[in-house]
DNA sequence: TGTTGTCTATCTATCGATAGATAGATGCAT
DNA sequence: ATGCATCTATCTATCGATAGATAGACAACA
């Protein structure tokens, strides 16, 4: 992948964190980085495209941040914590699937299925482990949902009281 | 408030809970309705007028319905718990202030303000109830999660199993 | 007659997307 | 080694559609 294909997933991520699917274009992207909204088109052809391959590598990208803090014996659900946790502090933002899902009916449809396996793969993940399947569920959406607080609320301490009784 | 005052702003509570603040328009609200969308803007001057009059209304229409069913003698949680229910299962959408509240900070002003009220207030009654922070935090934040879990996976039963473990 | 509410018509700005040109790098055949 | 062709990546310019917003005409009604 392209220097200039990784900065525009960069620059795409971060503003769909904070405004959503159809709160980002394609011409704020190209100014964060410098180009021009035509050459954006040219890595990605079409805002769908776009979106899903954001939406793709930030599920990996999870995905693997958990593996990894569970390989350094770390339990299931203290690595979901973390990662999540992670995600808000270092780009003190929603989770780019949570921003997203929050308007999943209106999604592009390469989107949506991105955004449903995003949930799908955590709940795998997590089931694997050995949880419940509501247990399951109740550790994704405390999660999620702490983040959303910690957002609306622009209080990062909730995050930690809202998913403290999960651990 | 008049007919048509009220129904702009079913229209638009319909419109943000499936596509977000920025994903939804005055010309869209005014087709369902069936007037011109100069018709909207003689009503509700902005496009943040609206949306703050709307999520007003939510709220307040929310902390009544949580109300209601304490004074009925439940639970403050299982109130919560049943009133989230309700919004997913009538409406069949996201929470309007989680939908809102997703894209936080990219919010005009007036709505950022509603939507952080519509968290406060939520909080704040659960902490009147006898709620310590954390738990109260955690209520709010897994029936938020929740309900996103259940939109995006196209699955209401998510819904009860991920906060079920709240009661 | 004045108020209320809706209309038509229009404005400016921006959207996603496309076309066509260009400059530079790469590859290959003579 | 030279010269032609192709590929890559960007540019400028523009498209039709839509966004929020406004002005002014018109109708209903008190």
């Amino acid at each position: 992948m392209s220097e200039t294909t990784e900065a525009i997933m960069d620059a795409a991520e971060e503003r769909i964190r904070q405004a959503g699917y159809s709160g980002f274009s394609f011409r704020e992207v190209a100014a964060d980085i410098g180009v021009k909204s035509s050459s954006v088109h040219y890595h990605f052809p079409t805002k769908e495209k776009l979106a899903a391959a954001v939406a793709r590598r930030y599920t990996d990208r999870f995905l693997k941040g958990v593996d990894q803090r569970v390989a350094e014996g770390r339990d299931i659900v203290t690595a979901f914590r973390q990662v999540f946790g992670d995600a808000l502090d270092r780009d003190g933002r929603m989770c780019l699937c949570g921003a997203m899902g929050a308007t999943s009916a209106d999604l592009a449809e390469e989107v949506r299925a991105e955004v449903r396996r995003f949930f799908q793969l955590g709940l795998e993940r997590l089931a694997k482990a050995g949880l419940a399947k509501d247990a399951a569920v109740q550790v994704i959406a405390t999660l999620e949902g702490a983040m959303l607080a910690a957002n609306v609320l622009d209080d990062r301490s909730l995050f930690e009281s809202g998913t403290a009784g999960l651990v």
